[in-house]
DNA sequence: AACTATTTATAAGG
DNA sequence: TCCTTATAAATAGTT
């Protein structure tokens, strides 16, 4: 409860102290740490919908593919809210479920044409008809599909550098040695 | 920082307490309450996101059905991500059934698929075979729509500022002329 | 929206 | 995984 200062600094450990929020380099400490954040979260989630009476779902998948989910009423319930939700404010884009088995030939055309002018007011053409709403829509949808893009893209720039620097030092370690052989 | 203590009660407050974990009674505290967790809530999910490597959805309706979520990645991606993971029973690829299909329907089929799955890209989704120049290439391209967008949005609102200004000289104007009568 | 005492979550360590 | 404990973070009640 009390720790014991002397002019600010801590007398006993200096180990516990705030992180960074990037990902977790060592893999049991990033494990360890999935499960207590994990837990606490769950709780949290659970915490907000009971007191502020509050529909909740969370899904999260580890990063070894596994599957954790909570909802406060049910899952499938939840999504389909969802779904309701945000069909109603999008633009006229079919839903993105893939039914090909059933589809004619027409239904097929039709769908491949809606696909096709969303990418076009995905590049910026073919907005004549849309209102201010819709475009403001489209904006939003450009700018997160942007930060998706420019974060993976970083990332794999980072990825590529690291590589880069893993593969210097062992070249240099290996140079060493040969010069060593030949000293 | 420090409060004052004799013997283990605080001089100062009484007042902040733990809460029991049940719908808060009070209107308006449980709206503040909403409010301030939900964020807390968002925030903590993607902190695990990013210390753990992990893919996270949270969707919150309050309590007057309004929609709050985040996703890592997308929610689309996770959403099926799950339904991929629930279902056990998934066929690809139903390939006996296509013999009756036309050449047409499967062209059709296949670029109705090559659409869908750019616009996936283009939002953000399904990024992980790509190389480092083809994610560049997506990104130059979602930077040209996004400007494309932005632009039209801009002159668009500026046009409605015009319309409204128009009509508003136009009131004042009838408005004058309606004293001048009356007086 | 801002403040702060208290509660809660959690990082490091075992 | 569970336990412990110092510290960081969230937040309940108030202004």
């Amino acid at each position: 409860m009390f720790s014991l200062y002397v002019i600010g600094f801590p007398l006993l450990e200096m180990t516990r102290k705030k992180i960074q929020i990037k990902k977790i380099d060592n893999l049991s400490s990033r494990q360890v740490t999935f499960s207590k954040r994990r837990k606490g979260l769950f709780k949290k989630a659970q915490e907000l919908s009971t007191l502020c009476d509050a529909d909740i779902a969370l899904l999260v998948f580890s990063a070894t593919n596994k599957l954790f989910e909570y909802a406060s009423s049910s899952m499938q319930q939840v999504i389909e809210r969802r779904h309701r939700h945000t069909t109603v404010i999008r633009l006229n884009r079919p839903s993105t479920e893939m039914q090909f088995e059933s589809d004619s030939t027409n239904v097929l055309r039709q769908k491949l044409e809606d696909k096709t002018r969303e990418l076009s007011r995905m590049n910026g053409q073919e907005l004549h008809g849309l209102t201010l709403q819709e475009l403001q829509k489209l904006e939003e949808l450009l700018v997160r599909g942007l930060t998706n893009v420019s974060k993976l893209k970083d990332e794999k720039i980072r990825q590529q550098i690291r590589t880069l620097k893993t593969k210097e030092a062992q070249l240099m370690e290996e140079n060493q040695k040969l010069k060593q052989v030949i000293v």
